[in-house]
DNA sequence: GTAGAGTCCTTGAAAGTTGAACATCAATCC
DNA sequence: GGATTGATGTTCAACTTTCAAGGACTCTAC
């Protein structure tokens, strides 16, 4: 139980630990705060919408949706159901395999993607980056890329990162330039 | 819609917000699918048990437990309710103001706290610390500190870092020496 | 004292997520 | 071919979280 035992966090590791819970969890109620107030949908159901709009033809498999996203099938299923009644995105099955669906954005689904953008971006940048210095950002992203690289090779770890570039690279291999290649982050 | 756009993320900033999206997702589930399948509880619980048992006295007030765990009013009560249940906390009447309630760790909250920390502890190793520096996690651990900073001087940014210190202050101030300050993060 | 405003917590319903079936289709192997 | 195995999505039930409402209490200022 004390901090010198190599199976606990020492003090420095313990420390960034809180921080970094306490820093998610306010980050994503400010997020979905934002998202909920000004365009009606959560956090989780931005990132797919904006994912679709980032690749060619703006649609993808629902497996690759998954993938890309980091969360399990079921959810993207129950997301991209939601987001069908809405309008923003349809379902058609996939020409070469029976099995998979494709979710594709509708323009009506970029239209309000692209008014909510500005309001998310402003709300990422006053919450996060706006309070960082460029070397912060930059060992920001070193370590999360670092522990992407330790969970990736994680055994039930979910959807890997592998796979999702792979999906945006299957995707990418079809459509050129099919239009779409924004940055709705 | 460009990066040289002030309004928007550069391409470092984009990089590095994907990276963290992504690290969260699946640290995240990681966490909740160990602390699920070994202790049947998730990570949001968990959290509630651990605060609890760092704290002289091993117990705090609903709105105290809320800001120290950076969550809801609500949240904590469902999840108290929950716990509860389950044995592992009890609730009081607070002696000096009536509207309030003491949420208490029980014996058996502690053991099944203390069973499962380790698995816990080591997942939080695996998937995060045993990929950084020391550097990295001091630096973490600053970014984090200065996201904080910046959100805790938002509006209805829900419950804010002093918060949650003062509470630990006032429980602090109370039960001195009263046993059970541990780390069980 | 007491009216009004604010604090503290709980509750119930709606929304979102999860994990386990399940159904369908593809690929592989005799 | 036909059986087996694996991949892909959906759905159900259980669970967690959120949101809005409300009950109980305290504090402040007349």
């Amino acid at each position: 139980m004390t901090s010198d035992d190599p199976r606990w966090l020492d003090d420095g590791e313990y420390r960034a630990w809180r921080s970094l819970l306490a820093t998610v969890a306010l980050l994503e109620a400010a997020l979905d705060r934002q998202l909920q107030r000004d365009a009606g949908m959560p956090h989780a159901y931005y990132q797919v919408l904006a994912m679709l709009s980032e690749v060619p033809g703006r649609s993808l498999r629902m497996s690759d949706l998954a993938a890309i996203t980091q969360s399990s099938q079921s959810r993207v299923s129950h997301a991209v159901a939601k987001l069908e009644a809405a309008g923003w995105v349809r379902r058609r099955p996939a020409r070469d395999d029976r099995r998979s669906t494709i979710a594709e954005l509708t323009a009506e689904g970029f239209a309000v993607l692209e008014s909510a953008a500005p309001g998310h971006v402003a709300c990422v940048r006053e919450n996060l980056f706006d309070g960082l210095t460029r070397q912060q950002v930059d060992a920001l992203r070193g370590i999360c890329d670092a522990a992407l690289d330790r969970m990736s090779g994680q055994p039930g770890a979910g959807p890997l990162r592998e796979a999702a570039a792979a999906a945006v690279r299957a995707a990418s291999s079809g459509g050129a330039t099919a239009g779409g290649a924004e940055r709705l982050a």
